[in-house]
DNA sequence: GCCAACGTTGGC
DNA sequence: GCCAACGTTGGC
């Protein structure tokens, strides 16, 4: 039996990847993560847990719609290979260093749930790691509570 | 193992 | 474009 259903947020540059982007992938592999902390998170994901799809560093930073994971953690291809910006000379397919998941569309927010706003619900969220000061984590952990409450922002 | 220097993230 | 905050690297 597999553990309940877990709930994640996952950072993206709409410049480089937007929901748009997802929704008309349909699927796809989540590259390109180079931080443990994100990494050891994506390795406890599993199909079907909901993703929280967070675009930054663009104009209003928030929440644009929501994802799932589709598949377990596999080693990221991009760490072997030399082109890549990904690349990682200090991993070996033997001992991979980097893990990744597939991530698919579910649905765009009808709104963008904005950074601006969520900071405004500090009392109801609790501690959340979004925006926990100096926080850079591109993956990280969103509680049941948490997710229900967000969305019902929407 | 310490820590200065450097690189990156991401809001503003 | 700025810069605070943080992670990583590498000399010692």
């Amino acid at each position: 039996m597999s553990p309940r259903k877990r709930y994640w947020l996952m950072k993206t540059e709409p410049d480089t990847f937007s929901i748009d982007d997802l929704a008309k992938a349909k699927t796809e592999p989540w590259t390109g993560v180079r931080n443990y902390q994100a990494r050891n998170h994506m390795k406890e994901m599993q199909v079907g847990d909901g993703v929280l799809f967070y675009h930054s560093s663009c104009e209003v930073p928030g929440i644009a719609g929501i994802a799932a994971v589709a598949s377990a953690p596999y080693p990221d291809p991009t760490q072997f290979e030399k082109k890549s910006d990904y690349y990682d000379p200090k991993s070996s397919r033997e001992q991979p260093r980097w893990e990744m998941v597939d991530v698919s569309f579910e649905r765009k927010l009808k709104r963008v749930i904005s950074l601006e706003e969520i900071k405004t619900h500090t009392d109801e969220l609790g501690p959340f790691a979004l925006t926990q000061r100096g926080s850079r984590l591109s993956v990280l952990p969103v509680s049941a509570a948490q997710w229900k409450f967000l969305l019902s922002l929407e």
